[in-house]
DNA sequence: GAGTGGTCTAGACCACGAG
DNA sequence: TCGTGGTCTAGACCACTCA
C-alpha cells in the first residue's frame, strides 16, 4: 500500500517518461494539481519534492514548476575535467592563505600563500559543475593547469553527500539532489603536493569515470 | 534569513557534534521538541528529515530518533572493496540470463547464461554495502573474484543518487540519503567483458578512492 | 494586482513497538 | 494499552514573478 505522495509521484514520472508532459513544460499549478488528484497542497508538493529530488522537475519561485531537460551526463575523465564543445567556463582567481582543511590537504604550513581558482562551468544555459583549485603561490600557475608535467601521482576520493547551501544556490540545484564530491590530489615525484582541487558534480547530469590499465606482469599491488 | 527549519536543524547538528547529543542516545520526542522548539511538528519533522538525509539521525517508527554513531568511513579502491578486519561479508550466488542493462554492460547477446553474485557487507551491526557482481558462466567463476589475471582493463563509472527503495531497505538506509554508484567492468586484453559488477555504497559510510600514476614519459592521452 | 510557490500552523487519524 | 513516529488535512500568511 503505497502512500498518496508516492502514487502522486509515480504518475507524473510516468507522464513524463511518456512524453506526456514534455520537457521545458510547466506543470499545472500546485492547488490546481492538487485538487486533480484530490489531495491536499502539502501533500502533493511533497510528491514534487521527491520529483525534485530525483533532477526531474524545477521549481521556481512565482512561476510554476518545470519539467527539466533530461539533461546530457558529462562525463568526469579521472584527472580532468572533459573539455567539451558546449561547457563554458567562468574562473575567477583569489590568492588567499592556507587555513582548515586546506593545510593537510596541501600539506603545507598554516598562512602559506595560496591561489585559488574557481571554477563553474556551464551546459548551455544550466550551471553544470563547480571546481575550486588550490596551488601553492610560489609554485607558478600562470600557465596553469589540467595536466602538469611535473605531476606523478593523482589521488581522487569521491564521496556522495547532499549539497551545502552555497553549492545548491551556486549549481542552481534542489539541496536534497545528490552531489558526486571529488577531492583531487597530485603530487610530484618528491611526494610534494602541487595542486589540490575540490569538485562538486551534480548527481543529475554528471558521471565519473575512471580507466585502470592492468599491467600483466604487476597486478595485486593493494591494501 | 533562515527558516525555521534550517535554524532548528543547525541547533541539533551542532548539539550533535559538540557532544551535547551522544552517540546512540534518543532525542526528545517530536511533540515535545516542538513544544521546546515553540513549532509545529510538521515543522519540526522537517528539520529532522534535513539531519537524516545527512545521515545524522535514525527514525524508528514507534521508538523515536535516535543519533547515529559516527560511522567510521570505510574507502573502495578503484579496482576492489577494501578486504577489511571487522568486515563480515554475505555472499549469495545466483544463475540468470542476460536481459535488460546487463546485455550492453557485458556486451553479450540477450539470454546469455550469467552468474550473479550478492555481496552485503557489514560494518559490525550496520550493512555497508551492495554489490552485484555478474560473470559470463563460461568463464569458470569457480576460484573467482578480486582482481583476476586476465584482466587488462578495468572501467569505473561513479555516480551519486538517491537509493532505490529495494537499496535503501537492503541497506537500512534513509532513502533521502545519497549513495554512491559504481559501475565497473572489467575486460581482458581480447576487449571481451570478463566482469561486470554495480556496487552501491551508503554515502554517509563511504569513499571511493582512484590514484593515478602519471608516467612522465607519456602524458595527456585523453579525448 | 493577480498568480505562483515557500513556509508554517494546529490539529486528525493510522501504524508500529514495547510492556 | 500507551507512547512513538507516519501521513494527511485545510487552511493562513509571506515572497517572488510578471503584466
Amino acid at each position: 500500500m503505497a502512500s498518496l505522495r508516492d502514487t502522486i509521484a509515480d504518475d507524473l514520472r510516468t507522464q513524463i517518461a511518456t512524453g506526456h508532459l514534455k520537457a521545458g513544460a510547466r506543470l499545472p499549478s500546485e492547488p490546481t494539481l492538487a485538487t486533480q488528484y484530490k489531495v491536499s497542497t502539502p501533500t502533493l508538493r511533497n510528491a514534487l519534492a521527491l520529483l525534485q529530488a530525483e533532477g526531474l522537475i524545477e521549481k521556481i519561485h512565482g512561476k510554476g514548476n518545470f519539467v527539466l531537460h533530461p539533461l546530457r551526463r558529462l562525463t568526469y575523465k579521472g584527472g580532468r575535467l572533459t573539455p567539451d564543445a558546449d561547457l563554458h567556463v567562468a574562473i575567477r582567481m583569489t590568492n588567499l592563505r592556507a587555513r582548515g582543511d586546506l593545510i593537510p590537504l596541501l600539506k603545507v604550513p598554516a598562512r602559506t600563500p595560496l591561489t585559488e581558482f574557481l571554477f563553474l562551468t556551464h551546459q548551455g544555459e544550466s550551471p553544470h559543475s563547480l571546481a575550486r583549485i588550490y596551488v601553492p603561490q610560489d609554485l607558478a600557475p600562470a600557465e596553469l593547469l589540467w595536466c602538469r608535467p611535473e605531476w606523478a601521482e593523482t589521488r581522487e576520493t569521491v564521496t556522495a553527500r547532499v549539497p551545502t547551501p552555497d553549492e545548491a544556490s551556486t549549481l542552481r540545484i534542489s539541496s536534497t539532489l545528490a552531489v558526486l564530491a571529488i577531492t583531487r590530489v597530485s603530487s610530484d615525484n618528491t611526494g610534494r603536493v602541487v595542486e589540490a582541487a575540490r569538485l562538486v558534480l551534480p548527481g543529475d547530469r554528471a558521471d565519473a569515470l575512471f580507466i585502470t590499465h592492468h599491467a600483466t606482469e604487476e597486478r595485486g599491488t593493494e591494501g
